[in-house]
DNA sequence: CAGATACAGCACAGTTTGTTCTGTAACGAA
DNA sequence: TTCGTTACAGAACAAACTGTGCTGTATCTG
């Protein structure tokens, strides 16, 4: 890709990052992106088709490199290691989180945090249907597996949710535990 | 109230609830509900100042009459009645939403549906400490306070969510079952 | 070096927003 | 019924935003 092209983009990812750690997704608009990425219009919308788009395909980067790495771990390990969270994919995962590349955290902790626990959510599913998929837990339940899926996805969002509103107080090995605590026992691990 | 401003504003609800329904939150205009109600411009300022005003009051109409009614109930009765989910406040709930007041189900199922579902967790919250309140169960787990009132009540959002996506196949007391043997093992009922 | 291309700057039509004004019709109390 | 009050429709308004097209320039790639 042309440098010229790479530095457009990256400044408007950047410009919209701050943006939407400082003010609400839909009061941003295309003409403050474009004021505080310092590109011209033009620029701005051979880049991008529109604001969504552009949110899209922040969001896709965002969070490609925490779940390709988390993909690539072996799988259902850390179900036989019960109360010790320490191989868990999800400590790894929020371990990832803590680096905060791309200012992840701002994100996920501002006014806009709904939009990208959502992306995270999706991802998560995914993740989650990989990671199970060997250990014939989620068929083994009374309860659905997509219901079961959605569970612990969604309950695993709602808790790095949590642990950002309180500043991460606690240690990602502590909130894997927390975690770990509410789902454990409806897989009966 | 004058019977002009009840009907304004009566007509204003109605076409943003349809709006709601059919199209992003976002993709909508205030033109579209002035058109759509077939009130004047200025009488559609008078009565809510934006349009984010108007949906919150919408939020706080749809609510309402379902958490007070549950609000009412005797409280923390439905624990002693483990596997059977006959007395939950959480059956309540889905029975009320069944009746689709104001279209709340559609509301809930559309493309808008976090805006909602987020005003329904906030809600819920609240109404799960005064019902646990007297039964101690909160306090009794390791975990913290809040960050179990945070589970149970995204949980039961969750699952909300996950029935209306799947078009309510389940009966209430089944979505009750499915939601009580997750949260349940928890609190070590 | 030379052709390709990403860019800034400008202008544009169309839309949306929130406000202000005027005249009219519906209301509610006496 | 009467009369003062009030909600209303309709129109006009400035300001902002959107997406597109154009021109000339600077930067890249081969």
């Amino acid at each position: 890709m042309d440098r010229r092209q790479r530095k457009s983009r990256e400044a408007i990812f950047e410009a919209f990052t701050y943006l939407l750690s400082e003010k609400n997704y839909n009061k941003i608009s295309v003409q403050e992106i474009i004021d505080a990425a310092d590109v011209g219009r033009t620029t701005f919308y051979t880049h991008f088709e529109t604001k969504d788009f552009l949110l899209k395909e922040l969001c896709e980067e965002l969070f490609r490199h925490i779940m390709d790495s988390a993909m690539g771990l072996p799988h259902g390990h850390y179900h036989y290691y019960c109360g010790n969270a320490k191989d868990s994919v999800f400590l790894h995962l929020l371990r990832h989180l803590q680096e905060n590349d791309r200012n992840i955290l701002g994100l996920l902790s501002s006014q806009n945090n709904e939009i990208f626990l959502r992306y995270f959510k999706s991802d998560l599913k995914r993740l989650i249907l990989t990671q199970y998929a060997d250990t014939g837990l989620l068929q083994k339940s009374k309860l659905p597996e997509d219901y079961l899926v959605n569970h612990i996805s969604s309950s695993f969002v709602e808790t790095v949710d949590w642990w950002l509103l309180r500043d991460r107080k606690e240690t990602p090995e502590a909130i894997t535990e927390y975690f770990l605590s509410v789902i454990e026992p409806i897989l009966e691990v």
